[in-house]
DNA sequence: CAGTAAAGTGCATTATAAAGCATTATTTTA
DNA sequence: TAAAATAATGCTTTATAATGCACTTTACTG
């Protein structure tokens, strides 16, 4: 995933779970203004708050093996 | 996966393509001293940094929800 | 064991993520 | 549409990630 997607990712789950970002701040332990530079798709968020963020939202940040299948 | 976890994933894999951390500080334009630290376990690597790692190991970073069932 | 390669660590500097605050813009809803 | 809620942005400070260099330690390999 890109880091556009990621943030997507995060974005459209908390909106799923019809959380603010003020209320996943708070949850989170992550300041807010950290929150909004990332969902506005800018920054460059530390590994740390990638994971607590994905933690409230009930998500991991995890790696996987790239698909680099030719017939994709 | 927690943070031990994405070091272990990424040693490990870095191994098994016997590359080593000075290569794959070359191949993917992140410091050896910043590769080492990851490493060995410490720090907080951006996701930036992350990014760069996994893709020369052919590996990317994504977002998954977490299994949250009651028998695991 | 000696020599070499790879990995780990202390120290210092620079770049930038994290954060708060105030303000503005946008969206929602009454 | 007015009011309220939510989201975005500029500015600034503080904390810390990224980096290089020199050195030590630990693995290999002859």
């Amino acid at each position: 995933m890109h880091f556009t997607e990621l943030v997507k990712t995060i974005k459209e789950r908390r909106e799923v779970l019809q959380v603010t970002q003020e209320r996943l701040a708070e949850l989170s332990g992550v300041g807010l203004r950290t929150l909004k530079q990332f969902e506005s798709g800018k920054g460059n968020p530390t590994l740390s708050t990638l994971q607590k963020l994905s933690d409230v939202l009930g998500m991991e940040v995890c790696l996987k093996i790239k698909n680099v299948g030719p017939s994709q």
